[in-house]
DNA sequence: AATGAATGAGTCTTCATTCAT
DNA sequence: GATGAATGAAGACTCATTCAT
């Protein structure tokens, strides 16, 4: 009896450790991927490349992925769900224009944790051609719209609060605010990542609410 | 003599010709590889895709590019070349917020214009980091630094004027402006190009000199 | 001492439940092997479909069989062998008319019971030569040689009693009877299993015998 | 202007000679891809197979035929249509019971002269299964319907005119009669194809109308 | 100089087999 | 002895590049 007990706890054990390692294998498998999407772009890399990453083999990849596709999507899927995890608190805040600002700097600090490709690819939705439309991402793996709708609901907002001038649509704005706020990571990314990003969030929201002009 | 005179005569006629044949041939491949990059993208456009499109063959294309990343450099270039073709008259203009506002505008246009070419000058420009290093291009064919260029000194030269506050770094100032005015191309890139692009330089001008604050 | 052959008795008991276990495993396998093997066809059936379907694990099957191979000679041999236990009753049937009669009957029956084996069987048997060498059986696993013989030795004694005529060689009409008697078998088989198979005993020995010609 | 008639000329030899080699490369892969299937089997011969036994590069197989597919159906195809071609003749005989001779004698010379396994899946349609069923061949490619037919419209014309026995349906003897006909192919083929086949076509058309037994 | 067929390295994916637990 | 994840060789197919005509 003891034996049995003995036997259930070693198996239960045992399952517990598997599903343990199959995580720690899917995850490995995603940072590999992700090292290599940023080595050599999401087109060029191939499975190979990243199975030898991981320090697996090809196989193992199919074990956890069912096709390239997958992986491509898995990843980005990811990192999306990672990103409004931390935006849950930021979605909170009361005050539109202190929101913006809350936002720009969370996706800042994001960007600057999870190294900007990744992160650019889940939020931009930049590579969305490259992934391929037709099984694209799901509409709420796509954090790029995500953004674009926080900074429009809070620019709608600011603007019935009579923070903001009404002469422009908010969409319109949400877009043009975005670009500030992706203009210095696209630039680091097109500098090759060299050193280590500095996204300054006060300039961003200094230059887009008050201008370039002088006072 | 009159006969060898005529000869050379000849000789150079049909020198000239060739010549002439040679630039309509490169001037079509390049043309060719421009739609099709348009259409499906720099990574899926086959060398095939682009012979077809031409109405030449492999072989020919082979003639006159050295490989395929030879055609792709050279299209980028001679994109590069008629972009800044049009701003030499732009580069003349003294005041440096009309310059601004002149770039702005010309650059808009030019993208209408060139239509398919926006991919790729995005993939080129924005997306060269993930590109890869085999495809990146010289210095000179970079249209990014150039307009980055153009903002700046048009910026330092504003700021001495007193016409914008000398608060920001003018380099930093001109990777936002250019952000600012990138975000509807990329937003109409990542639509699909649906409808014929709409860029609305006064709005972009506005926005960036006064800001989204109350006056 | 009563100890000992306690624990002896033990032993012995404990190795018969494994032997029979292991048995039933072995069957289990195979029996499983067939019902895959009956719905995909030899060569797409996977050791993971084999394995599943029989709620054992693919480690589990190669404790069981060395290989692929043995799988598939295994199953053939065992069939065949099922084949021939019911051939025992039937081979001791005096008269050769009747006695081929009964071959016929018995192997009708047989393949509308075991259904699904019946393509596998077709393979191995039929299909041998497109199977090819590396997957050929023993010459005790062929069903069809045995068969075969079973005829040419009726067809003998048939003959030399002056039940048939002895203008042809007993081999090739055994070759041309058995010929008659697959025909709707293939034919049932090409169909795609559709209907359930319902073969005339009766009607191959009539033609067989008396020929098609009009009395 | 005599230079430009020579050019034309030389052209439309140029294009002659292509279009000759063409076919020329065409015959030699299904021939080699004959080859191979006949050694290996339909499932295990591999691309790389094919093109090595033809003497070209995997690439060229694929200039002439789209896919794996594609290459077994062509050879069926073309086999089936030689088949079809040699019996126009065969089908203008009016006498059923001497145009079933002749479709069994022409079928046999075919088979000798074709190297049987083609032949084989040509007529049997026993490899549809193989080749796959949801892009299996056309109705006008599968051979084995074809002769059935031809058997069966030869026995209802026979039945007809009191040639034999009406008592069978004549769909059914078709089938019969098919089996053993096929018979002593299959029996070859099983046998590794060692001898040069013989098949008698007396023998088989007297036994199918006379029957084994005494008359 | 144009042509376009031939080439074969490289890509994704499958699956028989092994082996640590 | 059972398990099932890891392995990697092998297969179908693509496409940049070469070269004989």
């Amino acid at each position: 009896m003891g034996t049995r007990r003995a036997a259930k706890q070693r198996s239960t054990l045992r399952r517990a450790m598997r599903k343990h390692a199959r995580a720690a294998y899917r995850e490995a498998i995603l940072e590999a991927a992700a090292t290599v999407f940023g080595r050599v772009g999401f087109r060029d890399a191939t499975m190979a490349d990243i199975a030898a990453t991981a320090g697996v083999s090809v196989g193992t990849v199919y074990n956890y992925f069912a096709s390239r596709h997958v992986v491509v999507c898995s990843l980005i899927s990811r990192e999306h769900e990672r990103f409004r995890a931390r935006m849950v608190e930021v979605e909170r805040t009361e005050h539109p224009l202190e929101r913006i600002r809350l936002v720009i700097d969370s996706s800042y600090r994001f960007l600057e944790e999870r190294g900007a490709l990744l992160a650019m690819a889940a939020e931009a939705g930049l590579l969305q051609p490259y992934v391929g439309s037709p099984e694209s991402l799901d509409e709420n793996q796509n954090a790029h719209e995500y953004i674009l709708a926080l900074y429009q609901s809070a620019l709608e907002q600011a603007a019935e609060h009579g923070l903001i001038r009404a002469t422009h649509p908010p969409d319109q704005l949400a877009i043009f605010l975005n670009g500030m706020v992706s203009a210095p990571v696209q630039e680091w990314l097109r500098a090759g990542r060299a050193r280590a990003p500095a996204f300054d969030t006060e300039l961003v929201v200094d230059l887009f609410m008050k201008g370039a002009c002088q006072a």
